[in-house]
Order: C-alpha cells, then structure tokens, then sequence
RNA sequence: GCGCCCGUAGCUCAGAUGGAUAGAGCGAACGCCUCCGAAGCGUUAGGUCACAAGUUCGAAUCUUGUCGGGCGCACCA
C-alpha cells in the first residue's frame, strides 16, 4: 500500500513537473519526513531545482504544491522546512485499503536459479556455513514472495581435495579398504555417532598430518595428490570409499539444514561435471571465441590461460611479452582448475553448453499430498525416467551465494561468459557475497580452544575446517533449543513435552536466523554465544512474543484477526488519527503497510537485514501501542474496533516479514 | 606492491537514491506486574561519525590524501 501510494505520487509528479515546468528530471527522490506528524512522503525536489530555475528552494515549493492540486488518496501537501514538501495520506482511507487486502507484489516474469550452502562434504557443518544457507534461502523465499520462478541447487564438490583428505585419513592412514570404511560407517550408525562429526576431526588430524614431519613432507603431500586422481578419475576403490562417504556426510548437511527449514531442490555434483565431459565442450567454446589462449613463454608456459579482469592483457603495456597476471585454466599437466570447471558449470545453468546432467531422486521433504523432491545429478543411463524437473540449466538469472573471499575467482567466471559473447547472462550473473562468520576470543575460549596472546588482543578469530577450530551447526542448533527448552519449561507447565518442545525449536530456529540476517552483507559476524543465545532486545524472539502477545488479544477478546478486520470495514476512524494520539497510531498503520516495498527494497539491493531490521521495528512499535492501550478495557466500541483492527494489520503483516526470513511464531511463548 | 571491503555511543551494529535535531540493541543507573503475559515498557547518561583537505545551498554518505584494521591477488578449491 505505501508502496502503491508512492508510485502514484510520483507519476502525478512527473506529469506536473513536465507540463508547468518543463523539467524531467532523471529520478526523483521521495523522503520519509523525521515525524510522522509532518506527513508521509517528503519530497526534496525545490532543492534539486534551485539551481536551474535560479529561484529560492522555498518559492519554487510553494509554486508546486500549487501545481500538484489534489491527488487520490492524498489529503494535502505542505512546504515545510528550508523547501520540502510533505505529502499527507488520507489516513483513514489508506487504513481501510491495508486492512481490506493483502498486498503483493506485481508478477516476476524470470525463472531465477539460486546456488547455496555448498558445504564441502568432509566434515560437518559449522556457522559459517548456516550464514551461506540462511542468507540464501531466504532470498529464495523473498524472490518466491515477489513471484519470480525460482531453483535452488547446492552445488556439491564431491571430487576435491577436502574430501580426498578426509580419504586419505581413512585409507592411507588408518589403511581401511571399502569393505573396512563400509563396516566403520556401520559401527558409528550402530553407537549413534555422527559421521559429519568423526570427519570433522580425521579431516583436522590428516591437515596436521601433512605439515608435522619436514622430511615426510613431500612424500605425504604425493599421496594427497593421488588421491585427489584417483577420485577425479572415478570407477576405483578410492572413488567408492569417497563416494560412500561423501553421501552420507551430505545427508548429514541436508538433515542439518531442514532443522532451519532449508530445503534443495537439484544437488549437482563435481563428478558429474568430469564424467559427463562438461569441461571438454566448454574447452572447445572458450578456444573458439579466444577467451582461453596456450601459453608458451614465462611462469605459465605449456598452460591454457585467460586474461584477467582489470589487467591490461598480453597485447597490453608490453606487447610480445607473456602476460603473467593471466590465470591458469588448463595446467600444464593437462588437469582442469576450479575455475575452468566453474566456467564450464556456468555455461550449463544459462543452457549454453549443450549437455545435461543426468538426475534422480536423492530424497523426498514433507509428506504426501505436498511432497518435494530434491534431486541428485547421476549419470545419464541412470537418469529417473519418471520426472524431469524441467527448469534447471536454464536460467535467466542466477544468484551464486558465496563467500566475498571468492569474488576474484566469481569475476573470473563472470568475465569469461562475456569473452565468450554471453554479455546477457554476465550482467545476470549475480555474485551474492557476504563476508565470513568468526569467532570472538571469548566465544574460542569457552569451547575450550588455546587462543593465543596475540589472537585474544583481536575482535575476531577466522574459524578454520582444517584446523577443526569453529562451532558446528548442530551443536549450537541444540544449545539453542536448550536454551529456549528450559525458558518455555519455566513459563508454560501446563503444556505437555512435545508441545514445549515444538515451541522452542520454534523460538531457537528464530534466534538463530535472525542472528545470522540482522547484519548486513559486508559485515563480518563476530560470532558470540552470549548474543546468539539472546532472545531479548533485537532478537528473533521479540518479533515472535509481538505476534504471541497479539494472538492473546483476539483469543481473549473472542474474535479472530480476519472478524476484527471486517468490523473495521464499517467504521469510520478519521477521528482516532488526529491528535498527537493519533498521529502514533496512524505510525503503527503506516509502518505496517511497508513490508511489499521493504520486500522490493530487499530483492532489488539483494540485502535481507533491511527486512530483518524492518520486523524488528515494526514488533518494537507494537509494544508499544500494546503498553499504551488496553484494548479488551477499551469503553468506546469504535475505538476498540480500531484498536482490534491495528493489532490484526500489525500481526499480519508481522507473520509475513518473519515468512519471508524463514521464521515461524509459536502460538505460546 | 596491486585490488576489494571496513573505521559511527563503553560493546555489537543500522543509517538506500547527498537532506530536517545522527538512531537501535546490549551493557550501566533508576522506575513500572491487582492490569490483553515483564522474552515487555518508560526515564537518564553516553557522539570531534578515524583524521585532513575538497566538491555545494547542504556531507556520516561523494572526491583525494593520511592513519588504522580485514580479505583477496596459486599450475588449491
């Protein structure tokens, strides 16, 4: 609805801004006035003005409020200040749109693939990785809330170094063959031991391994790239103990992330990516077009490379010399990078590469009649002939969620596409990148880890994989619901243990995701369980107690939300929004009515704190309407409607925002 | 050395397209449950927006420089 009014405001300024002062003006700029008694909407536009009508801010503002005349929905407009101009809503008929419909947003047209979590699967999953997840599937969501078709794949390395070492720590080191890692896996699945948990420390221990002894050094480091061979190769012993156990450490990553109400729906794999030849026609098109170009002089000699982004190029500032900032795509050994199997990757999901993966169910969420399948890349004679899920590889824009560390690497791929002519699917190419999750020295010293002189002095520590130093996902999931376990306990007796249960999973899944989105993208989160395992202030729970606190009103003024806001419908509340009374509730009914532009606001700066930020203040606002009116007391029957009305619009539009996070209010708290 | 990001209250962070008196949360002090639930609300204290110059009607926001911090810049992924 404010989004609605803003856009009508502003066609009806563009006409009048053309036909009596002959200006078009590029973008024009609407305001939110500091109070909201001075308005709604607040244009700066005398200003910008000024300088070419040579005229002061403030006449130029009295002549356009003159010009503006009356506009729907509009009261009035007012100079105020050195020369804005506030634009007043008809609160009351403004009031009777929001509480009459729910508003959306207009039809996306794209189908957009968004790529997320992508854990390696060798070890369990850590913070770190629920910022990736979370942050990603809740783009998902706010897309799928904007109507655009939408694809989520978790792109699944499955043939990479992580998981070799983690091979080699069991068949190097522990000398297991398949036959000993299958019997192994069965023993942990029979002590209910975790295998995502036993691999976080094998994959510490063989990192050790490889550094501890300088004249073993070399040796080992062979046996890690043999490893790594054997399973880009495929179809040997190696390959199978990775392949058992990367699965079932995927599956470990897949149960982890549903827990926070994350869903996939294609995994595609490396391996698919080496067997099905994707590289070899990638490789052709990148020669074809000259991206790609052999190397025969200098450091890179006997490489296929590319020009990096920004650099001058080997015709640059020294032609005739080998360009030494080129990056390497094809080694001199003949083996692929990462980045060249990530270009060939990139070519697949915009449909340019002419080949598939083939796909088969790897597991199914929810229960019949709504159940999802979530598909796993196979070979093509393996392919699940039943259905194809008909949109993946073929998307008009595709968001990577990936850490910014990766950016050179994401440019990389990004500029190849437009070597190869696809400058549309460059410019679509969206590199979601958010900064990396650390620990505070308080937080690593609690879990026990020696945090050094030095690292104590700093406000973050980096968590490390390879160093086994980091706070798992399920760990901090459970201390979370423990947390939040003993508070409903303390609250709620009456309620049998499943119930309570229930409800803090609810209230820790909400703490947590709120934790990870309430900071903005490029900031990095200094992780600290005092603050994770807050639910007070700005927190997950607090929006949730708002939508509790406002469920309690409509159980106990026996009307539900939806009868309270058809009452609405017959009153007239213009007299409730004037005075300084009115003016703070007409701010609860204007904030509330932000959310679709907050949601737009959201997509278009790929930036979901806004909405976090937004629930937060809007809960915040109402608590406060809460502690200022008693509503069930309330003697005037208009205004107790009123007051009912705003409770339900304030709810309402509570349960979306939180939606579109991925969070849920219990019905008790 | 080059590239990207950051520096705002004691701490953790917001401040979209330059705009009206720079805001939250936590922490601190004090107060509010006979009341729709206190996971809440109110009051107070707390700021040279790192520093300097510039751009202009106007700068936390844009430009340049300085200082301080983080992350990249592999024939790793």
């Amino acid at each position: 609805m404010y989004r609605n009014y803003r856009q009508s405001l502003f066609e009806h300024l563009r006409a009048v801004l053309g036909e009596k002062f002959q200006v078009e003006l590029p973008r024009l700029t609407v305001e939110e006035p500091p109070k909201v008694e001075m308005g709604d909407y607040a244009l700066p536009i005398a200003f910008e003005l000024a300088r070419t009508l040579r005229k002061a801010p403030c006449k130029i503002a009295n002549e356009l409020v003159a010009a503006i005349g009356s506009v729907p929905g509009f009261t009035g407009f007012k100079v105020a200040g050195a020369g804005y101009i506030n634009c007043r809503l008809d609160r009351n008929e403004a009031a009777h749109q929001l509480a009459a419909r729910v508003e959306r947003l207009p039809q996306g047209i794209d189908f957009i693939l968004v790529e997320h979590t992508s854990i390696n699967p060798n070890k369990a999953a850590h913070i770190g990785h629920l910022r990736n997840a979370i942050l990603g599937d809740t783009l998902v969501r706010m897309l799928r809330a904007a109507n655009y078709q939408v694809g989520v794949e978790n792109y699944i390395d499955n043939t990479g170094v992580q998981v070799a070492d983690v091979v080699v720590a069991l068949a190097h080191l522990q000398q297991m063959n398949l036959a000993g890692v299958e019997r192994w896996m069965r023993e942990l699945a029979a002590r209910k031991e975790r295998i995502d948990y036993a691999c976080w420390d094998l994959y510490a221990n063989v990192s050790q391994w490889y550094e501890a002894e300088e004249s073993e050094k070399q040796a080992r480091k062979q046996v890690r790239l043999d490893t790594l061979h054997a399973l880009e190769v495929g179809g040997n012993e190696t390959a199978a103990i990775a392949e058992r156990v990367s699965t079932a450490i995927l599956r470990r990553h897949l149960e982890t992330m549903l827990r926070l109400g994350i869903e996939y729906e294609f995994l595609p794999r490396e391996s698919e990516i080496l067997h099905l030849h994707f590289w070899d026609a990638a490789f052709a098109l990148l020669k074809q077009t000259g991206v790609l170009y052999p190397e025969t002089e200098g450091k890179n000699a006997g490489c296929w490379v590319m020009r990096r982004a920004g650099t001058a190029g080997a015709d640059g500032e020294s032609p005739g010399r080998p360009d030494e900032e080129a990056k390497v795509i094809v080694r001199s050994n003949g083996t692929v990078t990462y980045v060249g199997k990530d270009i060939a990757y990139h070519l697949w999901k915009f449909n340019k590469l002419g080949l598939d993966f083939g796909k088969r169910v790897f597991r199914i969420y929810g229960t019949p009649p709504n159940e999802r399948i979530c598909w796993i890349s196979c070979e093509p004679n393996l392919n699940d002939p039943t259905v194809e899920p008909s949109y993946f590889g073929k998307a008009d824009a595709i968001y990577n969620v990936i850490d910014s560390r990766q950016a050179d690497p994401q440019n990389n791929v990004i500029e190849a596409l437009r070597g190869m002519g696809f400058a549309h699917e460059a410019d679509n190419y969206h590199h979601f990148s958010y900064e990396m999750v650390a620990l505070t020295p308080r937080s690593a010293m609690e879990l026990g880890y020696l945090v050094s002189d030095e690292d104590q002095k700093r406000a973050y520590i980096e968590v490390s994989g390879r160093k086994g130093f980091g706070v798992k996902a399920d760990d901090l999931i459970d201390k979370l619901i423990r947390a939040a376990k003993a508070e409903v306990d303390a609250r709620h007796s009456e309620r049998g243990e499943d119930d309570r249960q229930s409800i803090a999973r609810k209230i820790a899944v909400g703490a947590l995701r709120y934790y990870m989105l309430r900071y903005t993208r490029n900031t990095v989160i200094a992780f600290d369980f005092q603050d994770a395992l807050s639910f007070e202030g700005e927190t997950g729970p607090y929006v949730q107690y708002a939508i509790v606190r406002a469920a309690n009103i409509f159980r106990k003024a026996g009307v539900t939300p939806e009868e309270a806001l058809q009452q609405f419908e017959s009153i007239d509340a213009s007299p409730y929004f004037s005075g300084a009374d009115g003016d703070s509730l007409w701010e609860l009914w204007l904030l509330a009515s932000k959310s679709v532009h907050v949601l737009e606001r959201c997509i278009q700066s790929t930036e979901p704190a806004y909405m976090a930020k937004y629930a937060f203040q809007l809960a915040q606002q109402f608590s406060n309407f809460y502690h200022r009116h008693h509503i069930l007391t309330e003697a005037d029957p208009v205004r107790k409607t009123l007051l009912l009305a705003t409770a339900a619009i304030t709810q309402r539009e509570l349960i979306r925002a939180l939606a579109w996070m991925g969070m849920e209010a219990p019905d008790v708290m």
